[in-house]
DNA sequence: CTGGTTTTTTGACAATTGTCAAAGGGCTTC
DNA sequence: GAAGCCCTTTGACAATTGTCAAAAAACCAG
């Protein structure tokens, strides 16, 4: 628990209060690799805090299996639409390893950010995080090529490439799994 | 006025107290069509609201001209990476129209955070609309052909496609404004 | 160590999209 | 109404990436 509250402390320092309130509703779980996390066209109600271990998120368009988004130690996972609008959501998430995480339900969260004000900012600062991630992935994906766009990754989560199969990395990227191969071959 | 507290009202119930605070601070536009909004590579300093116009977000890449995001009325506009890191950004703003807008100044909205929970409550709100916007638009350009993300800007904007230079179009939808053409002129 | 499964690579070819160049169309201004 | 400008379309060809199929390599379990 205390790496999560590390990681929360990088954008908020919480009052004592806000802090054991949340501690009293973080889940803790242990959970082993293939698990589903979240399935497919659910609901999401967690945001989980990774400690240990990798997480997929992934849907099938077309028939085929595309990776939306990876989530390794120190990071969040989460289906987020789903999470934000209590809809149902064509993602689901799984564990690619053994994986130690903790959870956070929504409703619970909810009332944290009724009652704390310093907890709700916090959500505003985590919310913002996740949009300046994603728009730094949009606009790689907007006009770079695949293999600027596997050099991006090997750059900034250069572990992913060891512990996550080609075709889940290339959907990741948004390319076929024999492109990408081929760009490895060229160095 | 009116329309931009209409418009957050649909996020939050401001109290009276709130919404008079951030009354005082928000300052109305009009601005001619090709006015710079935020310069390229600057910080941006303001979120806007469009009462009546169109704006475009834009970047270089590899000397050619990136359609980042387009924003008509009752919208929002901004660059938010530089927005949120108070950083640099290759982002620019311009208008495609004379445009009326509100725009809020960095520093006024962090302190109507700070004063206020319900408007800290609406920021979050606010950027998780926007991250479901981008997170929806990043699925499009993902694994969608050309002609699919066409279709899907015709069903979400359809304005914009009279409004917008084809080009413009074209880059905001990540192809050549020759492809586009091409899309168009088979239906 | 061995057989079987999964993952990755390679090949041949097709489809999509980009590039460069030129030609039309429409609008404004003098 | 002619000249000029901007926007859009079209053509020919090249580059990139996808598809399908099969071989090679890596991984796992008994």
């Amino acid at each position: 628990m205390e790496k999560f509250f590390a990681r929360v402390g990088q954008f908020v320092q919480l009052s004592k209060e806000s802090r054991d309130a949340m501690a009293s509703v973080l889940r803790k779980m242990e959970l082993p690799k293939g698990h589903v996390l979240v399935k497919q066209d659910s609901v999401c109600h967690y945001i989980y805090y990774i400690e240990q271990g990798l997480t997929r998120t992934f849907y099938y368009k077309d028939g085929k299996d595309v990776t939306d988004w990876l989530s390794a130690e120190d990071m969040f996972a989460c289906s987020i639409i789903s999470f934000l609008t209590r809809q149902l959501d064509r993602r689901g998430i799984e564990l690619l390893e053994n994986t130690t995480l903790w959870g956070l339900h929504y409703d619970e969260l909810e009332k944290l950010y009724k009652h704390y004000h310093d907890i709700e900012r916090l959500g505003r600062l985590l919310v913002s995080f996740g949009l300046i991630q994603l728009q730094q992935r949009f606009d790689d994906l907007h006009f770079a090529t695949a293999a600027q766009r596997y050099r991006t990754l090997m750059d900034t989560n250069p572990s992913f490439i060891q512990r996550v199969p080609l075709g889940m990395i290339a959907s990741y990227l948004g390319i076929t799994q024999e492109t990408l191969s081929r760009i490895r071959a060229q160095h």
